[in-house]
Parts: C-alpha cells; sequence; structure tokens
DNA sequence: AAAAATCGCAACCGCGGCAGA
DNA sequence: ATCTGCCGCGGTTGCGATTTT
C-alpha cells in the first residue's frame, strides 16, 4: 500500500481564490509553516486540495514576490537565460528572486515570443528565422522592435545597473558582516543604498496587506531589519523562510494580520 | 455605445522523478 | 523489490480586462 491520496477531488473548491480563502492560507502557513501540502487545506479549513494551495501560496501569496512591470534588464535576461535553459522556467525563476516561474512563463509567452519574431528570432531557437519566415513581418514592426540608438542607451544602462546591483548583493553580505563583526558601520552613502535595495522590496509586503483587505497595521521596523545581517541576495525567499526574525515582521504586523 | 477581438494572467492538468509503505 | 502517492514542473486553458471596430 502506498501513501493516502492527496486530492479527493469530490466536493473540492476550483477557480479563482477568494480574499477569505487568501487569509485562511496566509495565517495558517505563517503560523504551522509547509509540512505537507495534503494536510494544508484539511488543517487550514479549506475546501482546496494540496496541490490548489501549494500553486496559490507559491504564484500569488508568498510575501517576497516582486510584483510590477518587467524591465528592459530582465527580459534579456530571460533572454540570455532561455537560450542557455530552454523551458526550464523554474531553473530561469531562480535568477529572479521574487518572480516566479509561472510569471516568467506567462510573460515569455505574451510579450517575449512575439518580440523575438518581431526581430526576426526564432523563440525556440533563438536563431534568425529564414527569409521567408520574415517576409510577413511588418517593416514598420521591425523598426519598433530594433533598438534606436537611444534606446540602446537605456538598455545599456540598465545591464550596468543589473550588474551593479548584483555585485552590491554579493558584496552585501561581506559589508554587512563586517559591520557586525567590527561593531562599526562604514555610514557611507553606497552602503545605505545597498541595505535600501533590499528594504524596498521588504516594503511591497503593505502592498499584499491591502490586497487582503488588512489594515491598521504596524510598519515594518526598519531597524531591527538592519542589525539582522544573514541576507543572502542568491536565494532570499529561502532565507526568509529561515531566518527567524523575518517572521517577527509579521508579528509586528498584529492580530489583524495574524 | 455596443459588440467583437485580443491580451494577460491565474489556475488547472498531466507527467516524471522521488520516496514512503 | 514493487507499488503508489507526493511534489514540482511545464504546457494549456479559461476568464476577466482592455482594446479595436
Amino acid at each position: 500500500m502506498g501513501r493516502q491520496p492527496s486530492c479527493d477531488k469530490v466536493g473540492l473548491k476550483r477557480g479563482h481564490w477568494t480574499i477569505e480563502e487568501d487569509n485562511k492560507l496566509m495565517n495558517f502557513i505563517l503560523n504551522n509553516g509547509i509540512q505537507c501540502w495534503r494536510l494544508v487545506p484539511k488543517l487550514a479549513g479549506l475546501m482546496r486540495c494540496g496541490k490548489s494551495c501549494r500553486l496559490r501560496w507559491i504564484n500569488y501569496l508568498r510575501p517576497d514576490l516582486k510584483r510590477g512591470a518587467w524591465t528592459e534588464a530582465e527580459e534579456d535576461m530571460i533572454i540570455q537565460l532561455h537560450s542557455q535553459l530552454g523551458n526550464r522556467w523554474s531553473k530561469i525563476a531562480a535568477h529572479f528572486p521574487g518572480r516566479t516561474d509561472n510569471e516568467i512563463k506567462n510573460h515569455w509567452n505574451t510579450k517575449i515570443k512575439k518580440k523575438l519574431k518581431c526581430l526576426g528570432l526564432d523563440p525556440l531557437t533563438h536563431k534568425p528565422n529564414n527569409q521567408s519566415d520574415n517576409s510577413a513581418i511588418k517593416t514598420e514592426e521591425i523598426r519598433e522592435y530594433n533598438s534606436s540608438s537611444q534606446e540602446q542607451e537605456i538598455v545599456k544602462e540598465l545591464d550596468l545597473q543589473d550588474f551593479q546591483m548584483q555585485e552590491n548583493g554579493q558584496n552585501l553580505n561581506t559589508s554587512l558582516n563586517e559591520q557586525k563583526s567590527t561593531g562599526t558601520s562604514s555610514s557611507s552613502l553606497d552602503e545605505e543604498n545597498k541595505l535600501l535595495c533590499i528594504l524596498d522590496e521588504i516594503k511591497e509586503f503593505p502592498k499584499m496587506e491591502e490586497s487582503l483587505g488588512i489594515q491598521d497595521t504596524q510598519p515594518l521596523d526598519i531597524s531591527y531589519i538592519g542589525v539582522n545581517n544573514d541576507f543572502q541576495m542568491e536565494d532570499p525567499f529561502q532565507n526568509w523562510i529561515n531566518s527567524p526574525f523575518q517572521w517577527e515582521i509579521f508579528r509586528s504586523l498584529g492580530d489583524n494580520f495574524l
């Protein structure tokens, strides 16, 4: 005999999630963590299968999700990674903290694919299409997507920023650990900017509260975050989960949240 | 202003690898 | 050793929102 079935489909709710369901799932996971998805809906009082709960959490409720428009630099990186990894969206998503594989996949299918086609590139192989395939493409569309010199400058600038952010992320642990061990801070503008990059991410939390209809929560204790220096840019979510002080943030939000 | 077409995204489905019984 | 469920992944679908006619 194997395990119990994870998903008895009889009587289970499907389709879009309500705010009430979101709250139940969020409260349960924040209070209990994730041991076994099969048990989550039962224990959280949801008429959903574990698979559906997992998907909802990963793609929508996770506190570290970064929502918003994609930058040119991000799109370029997706294209580059896709050329190396193919449709392995989870692998690609690993390079984009705060973005989900589903989000990247959707963006690829709805935007980037078309962009590549208009550039005369095959989205599958990333190689130029043959002449006959290109014949259908309007000159105007090609002109639209071929970067002007001005646009190329912008892209270069975004690439540079992206590189600098990555570099900052790598250096951040070192500098923060230095501060921790020496008890001093360089207090340079540069260091402050590095912290602000991370705090910007954390500030996304209120948007989530708003979407859940939660109000009158306390502001995050930024100074508290600043003295806990265990950030690793490679996998912020895992660090977030592993880090007790991050859970402390939610407790500070008060009873309205939990 | 209304209908039709298109877009964007959340959610579902099915498969494969892994691991528990 | 084998069977079967769990989990994660990629493909696909459905539907609300937006744009076009």
